[in-house]
DNA sequence: TAGCCTACCAAGCACTTGTTTGGTTCGTCT
DNA sequence: AGACGAACCAAACAAGTGCTTGGTAGGCTA
């Protein structure tokens, strides 16, 4: 029997089945009977499993950003330059792309619309660390000197925070390019610019 | 009495209505009640003014779209050279996040969903159109000895067109920066780079 | 073999959704 | 005064929504 992704219990073939829909036609527009339907159940069946539907992508977006946030962690916590550690948090974004496509998309989907409801405030929280973080790093590498000293340390945060996870609208696991070749590329043209110099 | 944004008759004000909804909560997430109660009328009321909830949607991208691409080709036939030319369209590109801020979000946030419907071929048509220009500008700068030689023209393309549009989930008219201070700030970093030259 | 557990079905419920229909108000124009 | 049209109301409808309930098939274990 054909199972999805690396499911091995039929509850995450099951979150894993949902976390695909919910990524191409977002959260709102898949109902239980689509997930029920590629899964050849009836929809009801779905509820011996999860709670609800919003129990389910909760599950996906949590146990995603508790691993993504052990890695940062480390990353913030080793004795890197910052420049180098901004590197590294580039990269370990481009592997959860990678790794973790579809609950990527959903976040960049669906995060604004579930994050009004008490449920996913962790989300907004989870926010303001990853800010600080961006912020914190831009900011000490241009104390550093590795970075131009006239950079908006805002701005900046904000180009490269959208840049990277956007990507998630384009790539796809399996394909042409490793999550590595992009994020050498993507901080290329950040670290240097595209100008012929 | 007090009227949405620049609207003149009736119509033009319950879809600045429903354009602002629509970019806050997403398509799907806004039904044709919370639109009237907005305005103040009931349900069936909007049906007066339009066909469906589909045909309002479709009327502000559509226009919206057409409006940019006059300038889009303006600038595509214009004497300047290519970088100047890609200059331009991201400045073009910011003033249209300034001036159609709710559109654009619209854009961003759902057209992956319409673009699924018939009604809304269009929308994968200007998507085309759009790389057509910006990689065929990319590829004329590298030619003419203005952009490193070693881009690849389809990232550099992705990583422009989402770092242009995606800012609309942080930009706000009316305040601090003004467009054409951010797409200065966007295009100082993408032609430099952040790295200390 | 009896009990139990996992996974599921069959049917339906309460509610929300976009949309329709027939009628009403009210200002404008002749 | 009368006709007309733009704007809206009141009420409903059919389809779709998430979810619940009671029951069942079949494998595993004591």
């Amino acid at each position: 029997m054909p199972r999805e992704g690396t499911a091995v219990t039929r509850r995450e073939e099951l979150l894993a089945i949902a976390a695909r829909l919910f990524a191409e036609r977002g959260f709102k527009n898949t109902t239980v009977r689509d997930i029920a339907d590629a899964a050849g159940i009836l929809s009801g069946s779905l509820y011996h499993h999860f709670d609800s539907k919003e129990a389910m992508v909760d599950e996906l977006l949590d146990s995603f950003q508790q691993e993504l946030w052990v890695r940062y962690d480390a990353i913030a916590a080793s004795d890197r330059t910052p420049r180098q550690k901004l590197e590294d948090v580039v990269r370990a974004s481009f592997d959860a792309i990678d790794q973790h496509h579809s609950e990527v998309a959903i976040f960049q989907t669906d995060a604004a619309y579930l994050g009004t409801f008490d449920r996913f405030a962790y989300l907004e929280e989870r926010n303001v660390r990853f800010r600080t973080l961006w912020t914190g790093l831009l900011a000490e590498g241009v104390a550093s000197g590795e970075l131009r000293s006239d950079l908006d340390v805002e701005l900046v945060y904000r180009f490269l925070r959208d840049t990277v996870w956007v990507a998630v609208r384009w790539y796809r696991p399996g394909g042409d390019l490793t999550p590595g070749q992009v994020a050498d590329q993507y901080l290329h043209i950040l670290l240097e610019g595209i100008r012929h110099g």
